[in-house]
DNA sequence: AGACAGGGGAGTG
DNA sequence: CACTCCCCTGTC
């Protein structure tokens, strides 16, 4: 299947850091996310893809949101213009909050590698093998299925494992989905309650699998940046203020200027 | 070889 | 707030 698709580029968005379960061959991406496997590659203005359909695409890459609108309104000076147009397309991915929520409990003191392999474990260990034609992995395991301390451990979380563990416990998808529909400053304060969560993973949550597009999270890349350009201390009211509702794609360009570069 | 830091968070004081 | 420790990994 294929669809024409705008301002939007496959490689910035899947290779941003903010998704980890892919894998890519020479210009096609495969992509594992919860129980579902498939393959998408881009063509200028062609997505052509194969494995879910076209809902299902429209829905992960936003691609229903109004892109020109974002840029517009988050384009408040020099320094965020400069970080768009050297990640034009990008766009944030929409998560199942689950895997997002497991996936950024794993990304304290990590980094993107190491996050990967971890997931990978987790759903070599817990999942089920899936396949899409030459390519195999396994899907993500849900919530209760996480189980056994020394088998998370096997997993090469480190200190990270009890978290998970509680996690997998604690949280639902009925309690995910009840967190979802709440405003963002209630959403997170609900993402926080769980042990692992703090600010930054609640905000990531938010923003990757929550729809709260003002969600703003801060991390060391982050605060460089905002040291660099804005001389700020209190970078979250900062951000929300500056930017506004779609200081989530903000914070992503940022995010990647200062990491690139 | 061994120290060190890398997309935080919890627990204390 | 400021501090320490948490486990694992890649890097120099």
């Amino acid at each position: 299947m294929q669809i024409t698709v705008e301002n939007f580029s496959l490689h910035k968005t899947l290779t941003c850091g903010q998704f980890f379960r892919y894998w890519q061959e020479k210009d096609t991406y495969f992509i594992a996310h919860t129980d579902k496997l498939f393959k998408v590659k881009q063509q200028k203005n062609k997505l052509i893809f194969s494995g879910v359909n076209k809902e299902y695409i429209n829905n992960f890459f936003r691609l229903d949101d109004p892109y020109k609108k974002i840029i517009n309104s988050i384009s408040k000076d020099s320094y965020i213009k400069k970080a768009i147009s050297e990640n034009k397309g990008l766009r944030i991915i929409r998560q199942d909050p689950w895997e997002c929520l497991i996936s950024y409990i794993c990304s304290s003191m990590a980094n993107i590698p190491k996050i990967q392999k971890n997931l990978n474990l987790i759903a070599k260990n817990y999942g089920d093998k899936i396949e899409f034609e030459d390519f195999s992995t396994h899907t993500f395991p849900e919530p209760g299925q996480i189980k056994d301390l020394q088998t998370i451990r096997a997993c090469k979380v480190g200190y990270r494992a009890g978290y998970i563990e509680h996690t997998n416990r604690k949280v639902d998808r009925k309690l995910l989905r009840k967190i979802s529909k709440m405003h963002y400053t209630d959403a997170k304060k609900e993402l926080m309650k769980i042990h692992g969560v703090g600010e930054k993973v609640a905000d990531c949550v938010c923003l990757f699998s929550m729809d709260k597009l003002e969600a703003f999270p801060v991390d060391v890349w982050i605060k460089r940046a905002m040291k660099k350009y804005y001389s700020k201390e209190n970078i979250r009211s900062f951000a929300k203020d500056y930017f506004g509702e779609y200081a989530g794609y903000a914070n992503q360009f940022l995010f990647q200027h200062i990491r690139n570069g």
